[in-house]
DNA sequence: ATATAATATTAACACTGTAAAGTTAAATCA
DNA sequence: TGATTTAACTTTACAGTGTTAATATTATAT
């Protein structure tokens, strides 16, 4: 009797096709321009069919961004395994940290912007996704004081200025695409060897 | 016939009005939770009354963050002043930054993260507020480095760095209040401490 | 007093997110 | 098989949004 599997599997399909649009839409006009009637539009179903499957709009913009997250997460974890130099390692990791977020803007900044812009209490809390970035981080930061290439500070501010800094020029190069920055990739280096270099001090 | 001059007054006094009704409205409760109709009750006009000042929305909210921008200025230049030690004055200064973007946290990312992706160069093309505050930073940095305090590398750059840390720290503060930071003040002296010792290595 | 100009309001439009009720088709049970 | 329950989806409706056009009110100038 696998009518129950298959009746699960195409509500997924569903949930996936919404989620799909809604990320297409959400990226290319802006979450605040896109209606529930412009998911439903694009997907062929009425608006509140969507209901079925999501909360509401922020629990359908809280898909959108866990999405995005596990991908950041995914590449990240491909750098903890050089072993070698924690401190080389974690300058990487903030490299590709900056570039997923030059990569993916639109992805980013619904994220770390638009997101806590509307719920509030949700997106770091225990056993999220984002608490796993963070905990990555965390880690990094760790080999790098125990090993003593870094001032003997707490893992949890040290980590958080590094943070600081990458989050800070990604949103600045990805907002300010008309400013005279420096070249770019410069930029992003000499950011977070800076940054690297006053936690060595 | 000073009746025209009153009148421009009386003009001038509802524009007021309406943004610092605005404005309270927008810091209190956040910008896309404020409607029109809202400020215009608080006023205690018909909410069309305020297209006859402001041409929309967006403009109300660009009138608002100018006068943030000019008053985040002001703070800055009274900063200036003091001339014995430049690091140190810089390092007020970031310290005012990241305050002031926490004591206005809507209007600063409606300046510095929402307006810029919907009017791409807005807020720091030439004679604008938003340049002469980065101007401001450029003359703290440009002193640093001619006076040997920080190491030999372009005014541009420098800044761009610093100005990454502090908008940075400005965001996560805000964006993300319920993340176990370490102690606010110290996390913003951190910040703002490490970058500058890295600026020196 | 009347004409003119400035200012404020009312009514309306085309949207928005979403709750409740209604409909239809499929799955289960007799 | 035929009746009934269940799941999926749609229709309708509501209270709200930014904004425009037409209208009314008030203050000034002639």
């Amino acid at each position: 009797m696998g009518t129950k599997e298959r009746r699960a599997r195409e509500k997924e399909q569903l949930r996936r096709q919404i989620l799909v649009a809604a990320r297409e839409l959400f990226v290319s006009e802006g979450y605040e321009n896109v209606s529930m009637r412009k998911i439903a539009n694009k997907i062929e179903y009425s608006p509140t069919t969507i209901y079925l499957y999501f909360k509401d709009k922020a629990d359908l913009l809280d898909s959108v961004c866990k999405e995005t997250l596990l991908n950041l997460l995914n590449t990240l974890e491909q750098l903890k395994n050089d072993k070698s130099d924690p401190v080389e390692t974690l300058r990487r990791s903030g490299q590709a940290y900056v570039e997923f977020g030059l990569k993916y803007p639109q992805d980013y900044k619904l994220t770390f912007v638009i997101r806590p812009q509307f719920q509030k209490d949700l997106g770091l809390q225990e056993g999220s996704v984002g608490e796993k970035v963070f905990n990555y981080l965390r880690e990094m930061v760790s080999e790098c004081i125990q090993q003593k290439r870094f001032r003997q500070a707490d893992v949890e501010t040290t980590g958080q200025v590094l943070w600081s800094a990458v989050h800070g020029v990604t949103l600045l190069l990805i907002d300010f695409p008309d400013f005279p920055w420096t070249e770019k990739d410069k930029l992003i280096d000499t950011v977070i060897h800076t940054t690297i270099e006053g936690l060595k001090a």
